[in-house]
DNA sequence: TAAATATATGAGCATGTGCTCAGATAATTG
DNA sequence: CAATTATCTGAGCACATGCTCATATATTTA
């Protein structure tokens, strides 16, 4: 839709020109955006923290949000999918846990800044 | 819901226990997902990467994304409610900038994390 | 104060999201 | 292998989100 709008309303051309040159990737602002559009969620959140300081089976996950554990479970694919957790197996019993320590620093960064309002 | 839903789907009592004692409040899991949410649009994201490196007005923002000043105006509201902006003005014109570097931290973090998949 | 410029705002609509429900898959047990 | 337990998955529905369009507000200028 860029090219048939017209430039007139630019107050400042070659700002503008400069934000563009050093702009991210559209791949990149998307995938950025998709993982937090998947923190951006309660449960998912009280999921992440809880995974903080411990590992979690999905039915646990679902006892202590008080959500069904379908729910869970098809909040855990769009966490895994974005390698925000991991789990492993033993027997029947998938335990998650945070995927690496990014996820850990983004919850602590935003809470820090909704603290300090 | 929690209250009439049976417990005897619950695997490990004492962890979900521990782990409902050491949750985040009601209001800070909102907040917190408000602000990841905030952060969740490739709009808003295209936004907030571009002024952190300059101050930006409404109309240059809309030329850079290409989209209508009023779609920005409502972004920018958005980010302004979650204090991920703030914009000063002179004269008719409103520039807005990153509001503190917990913004742009995250931003980071979250870079790295798609980066290193 | 009327006109022009820059931005903000409300309503409405198309699309996306998160849940539930029903059923499928995977691992263990008898 | 049938039954049980733990989890996953697809479809569908209620609600949220992001855009556009029309209009309102704010600032400057003639």
């Amino acid at each position: 839709m860029r090219e048939d709008r017209c430039d007139c309303r630019i107050i400042h051309k070659e700002e503008v020109e400069a934000a563009r040159a050093s702009a991210l990737g559209e791949d990149e602002v998307l995938s950025l955006s998709q993982v937090f559009k998947c923190l951006g969620d309660p449960s998912r959140l009280r999921i992440i923290t809880a995974l903080e300081k411990r590992e979690m089976c999905v039915c646990d996950l679902a006892a202590l949000l008080g959500v069904s554990e379908s729910a869970v479970s098809h909040q855990l694919r769009l966490l895994r999918t974005m390698r925000l957790v991991r789990n492993r197996r033993q027997g029947p019993v998938l335990y998650y846990s945070l995927d690496d320590a990014h996820v850990s620093e983004l919850v602590l960064t935003a809470l820090e800044h909704i603290r300090e309002g």
